[in-house]
DNA sequence: CATAAATTTAAGTGTTGACTTAATTAAGTA
DNA sequence: TACTTAATTAAGTCAACACTTAAATTTATG
């Protein structure tokens, strides 16, 4: 099976991952919302929206046959926490903080 | 032809990759001290250090036979820009805590 | 209930990229 | 000049991944 557990950086490696993060930034969509903005078929949507649920980036709300997607913004805290780590901006101490935005990361069992 | 140029997701999608800059974020190293620092080859090491230096986030500095490698801040500085740019500066965490690091009297407030 | 609509899962394929070892380039040293 | 050290480039292999179409799932509607 096409199993992946990827981590935020590899999700948001691929521009196709990143145009949807950035879309639900503006506000959350529909799967069929997003899909409609690409030229790939659904399937192709389908799996990077898996990717980036799985990697904390985003949440699905169920509604109705629809699946409303928004970012998860504790998924780019994240994301900005380690460069601000890299670059020197938080003193050691903090780190655990970081931590602990990195932790959500536990598997919320799938719908399907 | 193997490589060809990454953008910086991309380049920091890669675990090693990553740790390179991490470390980088510590101090300058020699291109031979980081290979000490991994169990694979010299020759992946460097190939890594390629990817990192096309995609804007590492620079080196020749010094006789050594290449020492250091961090290139404006690399890191698109990233978090990007991230602010989506999910805007209206939620976040991390503004909490820049909070909490502005307090006086963190007393190990410096960076490193 | 039957059919449509929205979305995901399954299965398969071509491409890319992260390694390997071998060879090469370049600088320091006897 | 030859020898060593530091690092990269070359060439090839193998797994991961971003697509595709087809099938399944789930909810709404006539």
């Amino acid at each position: 099976m096409n199993f992946m557990a990827m981590d935020r950086f590899a999700a948001l490696a691929e521009p196709t991952r990143r145009q949807i993060v950035e879309m639900l930034g503006e506000s959350p969509l529909a799967a069929g919302e997003i899909v409609a903005r690409f030229q790939m078929s659904a399937p192709a949507v389908s799996q990077h929206l898996k990717v980036l649920k799985e990697a904390g980036l985003v949440r699905v709300e169920v509604a109705g046959q629809r699946r409303i997607y928004s970012l998860d913004p504790a998924g780019l805290d994240a994301f900005e926490a380690w460069v601000r780590k890299v670059r020197g901006f938080w003193s050691a101490h903090l780190d655990l903080l970081e931590q602990e935005l990195a932790k959500p990361d536990s598997d919320e069992g799938e719908e399907r």
